[in-house]
DNA sequence: ATACTATTTTCGATATTTCGAAACTTTTAA
DNA sequence: TTAAAAGTTTCGAAATATCGAAAATAGTAT
């Protein structure tokens, strides 16, 4: 593999791991596990969805090293490994609550240049 | 809209953001930028892809703000508004290497538990 | 052994994203 | 006014991601 194809594939993984994010649900759980361990039982009544998808998101999550699990009885008890992905999200999440305020702010402005120009 | 409707609608969109870095000709474009000010031209040649693709690509990044843009003549300029967006992907970009080197590890592992059974 | 519970995996159908090709816009210059 | 250059937009096909349903696995209890 030469520099470019190394470069290239550097991204592509880069942008898998980013994708961790790109989905509200998983988004959720891990905002759910960053305030500390939970059961996939626990989990899937608060996230809202069947357990059989809540183990899909988990398994990803697992698969790039975001979290560890613990096995107790027939439980199994999920943990963030990786608190920089928590950090990320919480970045990312200051970035959306910008954009709502951006977009309620150019609606503001359009509301009051409309009622500059009204009528004339 | 309920509680619950608004919460949902809160993680979309911030998945959506999110999504911003789940490519990587995006993510090189952000770390691009984040090196200052280029013009679509500039990008186009560093990156590598059709100016279009570049175009697609930089007009995600403006519609969540992450970037501005600035006529120059012909020229269109384009830089970071979000710094947040490029701190995100340092973050990210961190635990891809320790994702890297897990995998590495791995790799030395099974190796060596290898030479140690080998033919008893 | 059988049954039960929690979790995971697999398989498709559906939805979303990506990207190339072509058309379109804007600015400058001949 | 025509042409050319830089950038953008649109459209559709191909690649990916998502999610429900069903089957599989693992531990526990009867």
């Amino acid at each position: 593999m030469d520099r470019e194809e190394l470069k290239k594939a550097a991204y592509k993984l880069h942008a898998q791991v980013c994708s961790i994010m790109a989905n509200p649900k998983r988004l959720e759980l891990i905002e759910l596990l960053s305030n500390g361990e939970k059961s996939v039982e626990e989990l899937t009544q608060l996230v809202n969805i069947p357990k059989a998808n809540v183990s899909q998101h988990l398994a990803l999550l697992r698969h790039y090293n975001v979290v560890t699990t613990r096995k107790e009885g027939l439980r199994v008890f999920y943990k963030i490994a990786n608190p920089k992905v928590v950090q990320a999200c919480q970045l990312m999440r200051e970035v959306t609550l910008e954009q709502l305020i951006a977009g309620q702010e150019a609606i503001r402005r359009v509301r009051s240049s409309s009622r500059t120009t009204r009528r004339r």
